[in-house]
DNA sequence: CTTATGCTTCCAGTCATAGGAAGGTCAAGC
DNA sequence: GCTTGACCTTCCTATGACTGGAAGCATAAG
């Protein structure tokens, strides 16, 4: 199977089949004319990592994921810390955007949306916070 | 006023406003010996810059912003747009966090977590999900 | 005079790809 | 046999918003 069926059958574009390959997430074989040949257990690989990405795993955790996919001796204990460390991680961006949201909303809400000069969202993100050193963001 | 004090009272690294100047959101003046030198607009932006990025911003919506501050003529339409845009964007991350959140959770609450090698997680993720073509994530 | 801290510029790296150029391969149609 | 077009390859560059580090001045304290 080629790169274009695999993407097709995954749902991962080709680029980020060929990344994959590039930081040794996958190893497709290859066919005499160079061409990367994928098997099975490639494209189970492909999907698995699909699924974990849109869950919002990082690809270092994917590199675990699959290392205890992989081993049959694995305890579900593992993956299930990795699982929770990440839903832990999930939680605290979850409450990060509500207080996010919060703030704007009031801050919208005050704004009267007209031709005037005066805008609370300017005046407010212009207030200098005494103590906000722990403000700024992970990103 | 150098560099290592306007760090200090807007709360944001040296390196970052030194990165700042680069994309042209500040422009300080320079001292006889070259280094930078902030005057109190200077900072006053600065601390716009680290509120409006701690509040989700982009530097592209910073610099609407910037323009729209300094210009006494705006309309608070404008920046109310800016804002909404913003907070749509918000619940639209909220949202996909949730679903994720709730997913995920599923999978660690079916998981035993004990040392048997069966573990409902990796084999959710393994599983190939027929329609799925579009659950790839923007990031 | 030394030491230490602070400032400067410049270059490279991060994360998870995406875009595109230059060129080889393959199947179909004429 | 030849062309066309789709598909594949590698390699290089760009993204956003910084962060880290090296090499080299400037300044203050002891």
């Amino acid at each position: 199977m080629n790169i274009g069926d695999a993407a097709q059958l995954s749902g991962l574009p080709a680029k980020t089949i060929r990344y994959y390959e590039d930081i040794g997430l996958i190893e497709p074989l290859r066919s005499a004319n160079g061409y990367r040949s994928f098997r099975e257990t490639d494209l189970h690989k492909l999907t698995f990592l699909g699924r974990a990405r849109s869950l919002g795993f990082t690809i270092d955790d994917c590199r675990t994921l699959l290392t205890l996919y992989r081993d049959r001796a694995r305890a579900s204990a593992d993956v299930k810390h990795v699982a929770q460390d990440h839903l832990a991680c999930i939680d605290r961006k979850i409450v990060e955007l509500t207080e996010m949201r919060r703030t704007l909303s009031h801050l919208v809400e005050a704004c009267a949306g007209d031709d005037r000069p005066d805008c609370p969202i300017l005046a407010d993100l212009a207030a200098v916070v005494p103590g906000q050193s722990c403000a700024r963001q992970s990103n």
